[in-house]
DNA sequence: CCTTTGGTTCCATTATGTGAAACTTAGTCT
DNA sequence: AGACTAAGTTTCACATAATGGAACCAAAGG
């Protein structure tokens, strides 16, 4: 997580300041700040100064730190509700969670790494912000492989390239060439798997959400664990899993004005 | 809705932006922000460019629109862990909600406005960035009164002075006097209610969250309707609702290094 | 009282953002 | 077709706004 090269402008340094805030996952000092950054004092200092006066960083003078402000939140939720796919895909996981009993998850593509959107536990229901928003590797989950088997060539190229390829697991798939192989598989096939890729014991079956031009909006996936039950039986809920992402594709098609509230 | 004057700088001008998309609640056409825009063609052009090349907004080819990027959900995950009540407070809501058996709201002051970070339903469990991140008047609800109540008098003037106080019901407080008056009453007692001040048969008891300097973190309310009990009963639950307060209060005092996951 | 560490302000230099206007589509009407 | 219009994109001389080295200030700590 640590920050890469390309910030173009003066906004694009400033959104890599709160991004740098955000990697600490806890209220920073300056000075914390101002070792992992790139920036002159100076000019870091006036950075936060101003992301602060705009209320995306928030100020504890007491601590003296700084942590991510809560304009944020107000931004992600009208982010959440316009622009991702969760408001029309909201009722088809509730269904698709109850029919299959397992944890379905809700993921799109973010600068090559998944974020998860959405998602639905059969067994502990109320998940909030600590859920929606992570992120995860592209390369070693589910809906990561389901939606880079169909993204454009030069994308997924993008994408690879920003892999770490860290062995998380025996199964975990380690080289780009391991990848793109099995990338061509799934787009023959039409889902994907994780084999016990991320976690040991975890599997999944996932599906890209693809809009009529082809274009991966996102992916859907039903995942479980080694001890419940087994790949092919998660294979069997591939056709199940495919109507869903076919039907939020289509409505996201039609899609222009959502309800205010 | 519409924004305020004093964009400072570069990035505050593209933060402007932002809103601006955001208000639409839906996705936009670039001539439409054009024209609510203050900002020339040419440099509110740059500015979606570079913000949407930096992931703060999705652009939608075959559509020609502009809507906000899944980057501001990923930082807003982080912000929520991070720098807001909520991760604390999770336990403690869901002890009051099972308790009460009504909901509880936990809220932040944002500019002048309440802003909904957490919220227990005891009918329907699953709410997710629909709820949390919406953002409600101050004037005219239980937690904006008991966090206002609380403020130094600059800040509440500041707050007081981006009320519309718009009459909701027939019980809404439309004027800074009433308000002000209503402060002090609140203040001595330590809760505020919301007599069905913004939505006719929705009442609440509310309290704030105060650090031990004194300072506003944020509130906390359970909330009920007419038909099922009255600001009598809901009062009753005070203490327990201060003592949740205090020891969110507590928690957050001693907090520096939360937890990874 | 002197030193160190962390934070804030100055200000000459220069890079950056600015925006009117020109240009390039992609539709629409006759 | 061709002529018109509206929406989106690029250009470029200019001025504003960001830059960062260095000086400054305030608290801790010895």
């Amino acid at each position: 997580m640590g920050t890469e090269g390309h910030a173009d402008g003066t906004v694009g340094k400033a959104l890599d300041v709160l991004d740098l805030v955000a990697s600490y996952g806890r209220p920073v000092r300056f000075s914390e700040v101002l070792e992992s950054a790139t920036f002159p004092k100076a000019t870091l200092y006036r950075f936060m100064q101003t992301l602060t006066h705009q209320g995306m960083l928030t100020y504890d003078a007491d601590r003296q730190t700084y942590s991510l402000g809560v304009r944020l939140v107000r931004l992600a939720h009208a982010a959440w509700a316009q622009s991702s796919l969760a408001p029309i895909a909201r009722p088809y996981l509730d269904t698709l969670a109850a029919e299959t009993g397992e944890t379905v998850h809700l993921a799109q593509m973010d600068q090559g790494q998944v974020l998860y959107v959405d998602k639905r536990n059969a067994a502990r229901p109320v998940e909030m912000f600590s859920q929606a928003g992570k992120v995860g590797p592209a390369y070693c989950t589910g809906v990561g492989k389901a939606m880079l088997a169909f993204m454009p060539p030069e994308a997924v190229a993008a994408a690879v390239a920003r892999q770490s390829f860290h062995r998380f697991t025996d199964h975990t798939l380690n080289s780009p060439e391991k990848l793109i192989a099995e990338l061509s598989a799934i787009a023959a096939r039409g889902h994907a798997f994780d084999r016990e890729e991320h976690e040991p014991g975890i599997i999944c079956c996932a599906v890209p959400i693809l809009s009529k031009g082809g274009k991966v909006l996102g992916a859907l996936s039903v995942t479980s664990t080694t001890s419940r039950t087994d790949l092919n039986a998660l294979e069997a809920y591939g056709p199940r899993i495919k109507d869903c992402a076919a039907r939020i594709a289509a409505e996201a098609e039609t899609w222009r004005f959502p309800e205010q509230n």
